[in-house]
DNA sequence: AAACCCTAGCGCACACCGTGCGCACAAGAC
DNA sequence: GTCTTGTGCGCACGGTGTGCGCTAGGGTTT
């Protein structure tokens, strides 16, 4: 029995060599950063996250303020991998900001748990990462020869379309999931409560989802860059 | 003693009094409405609003499946407040399109938890209002001589950019709301940050931030009409 | 070497959440 | 009258975020 009071220290020890130096803001990070991406946004809590670290819930406290601090950091995180490339040509502008409003989209569609959480508390709004991403996209349109104030704008507008398309795709794609069905089932089934409800027969349809998906979000962007494109030459 | 069980009875009829009729999902849909305006999505729990409709909790459950079925209502309830203009001579559709999305940006800022609400479990995705809307949008499009399959397009990519910026403007007044400080400060300290951050200057100062905001929104908008603009006389 | 403090981690507890279940009672059907 | 139907309620279950106070170990100071 005296042996009893040694058994906390030793599973201490046991518990450090399987996570090399325990706790710490990084890893606890990281840890929310796959829980979210394995199991989405409502799999994230105190409890099961302190799970798979080997740890109780409130031992994370250590290490984080509150679960909306967490998020903002996990989220911060996945920003980085957005990437906006480096300010070409002045006429080059147009693929610069499309591959960086592809990627942001991409990065969303990667980590659909974000749209959940971009409309809410406030978080997120500007760690490092994002700043880093909004300032190189400044460059970019800078270049392109909006001054300051409109490049700023310019980048408002950019970014305002790019949130609010994965959105509603996210949105649209959870559905889809927690539904069972697939998504050309549920699209047809739509239709035809939309055609009670307006008698007028609906023509379009869409046999790839995913392809349209992708067609749409390009058209809105051709059509946002059409209109920049407007601005920028007005001046000219 | 005898007396004692007929109580019950008495607080009904009592109860019955004070709400005509008794719950109802009509009344429980305004509740939550009322209950969401005034203290947020927060707020928002069976429970809560149970108490204000002199109910229990689990008694709403007779009337609405779900929360979530709850808030479906209630967010379309909202949507009837956007109002799209009937479609116009050909040369207005720009007139058209702008008010109708002012009106919906004016709606979800006077609703910000809709916000909260559209980026998360797909909800909201189709109620009658929403569709009526998007019906009349479409309306509006194919006046302006966009064929169907473009209108569509069009109409998605300005609900894209309308959500979008309300997204990130209700988190920034959230942000400010809980911060507790003057949007002006804010907005310093966060430039300070900032110019510590890239170590070049903050230029840009905008001593009223709504003036701002507005203005941000009509430029983007702008650009966006330009585009469809572009897209519109290409075709003549 | 001994005394100290600092901190990471934990268990407990609180107040709250959404919601399934079964009972009580009012209103209408026969 | 009895019977059915539907409405509301209380209870209970298993979850949530997080404050509090304890322990035990590592590092620093004497």
């Amino acid at each position: 029995m005296s042996a009893e009071p040694s058994i906390p220290s030793v599973w201490a020890r046991e518990a450090a060599r399987r996570d090399p130096q325990g706790l710490s803001r990084d890893r606890i990070v990281a840890a929310a950063r796959r829980l979210l991406d394995d199991e989405g946004l409502d799999a994230l809590s105190m409890r099961s996250l302190g799970k798979r670290l080997d740890a109780g819930a409130t031992s994370l406290y250590r290490h984080v303020a509150n679960k909306d601090e967490l998020i903002e950091l996990v989220v911060d995180e996945v920003y980085a991998e957005v990437e906006v490339p480096d300010p070409a040509g002045r006429d080059e502008w147009r693929d610069g900001v499309t591959a960086a409003a592809r990627s942001l989209r991409a990065m969303v569609l990667r980590h659909p748990w974000v749209a959940g959480v971009l409309g809410q508390v406030g978080l997120a709004y500007l760690g490092p990462n994002l700043s880093r991403a909004s300032e190189r996209m400044l460059g970019l349109l800078t270049a392109a020869g909006f001054e300051p104030g409109e490049a700023d704008l310019a980048i408002n507008t950019v970014m305002a379309y790019v949130i609010g398309t994965v959105t509603s795709e996210t949105a649209w794609l959870s559905l889809v999931a927690r539904s069972g069905k697939t998504e050309q089932e549920l699209i047809e089934g739509l239709q035809e409560v939309r055609e009670h409800l307006t008698q007028t027969p609906a023509a379009r349809e869409h046999n790839d989802a995913a392809r349209y998906r992708d067609d749409s979000f390009t058209f809105g962007l051709e059509v946002v860059l059409d209109g920049l494109d407007t601005r920028l030459r007005r001046k000219a």
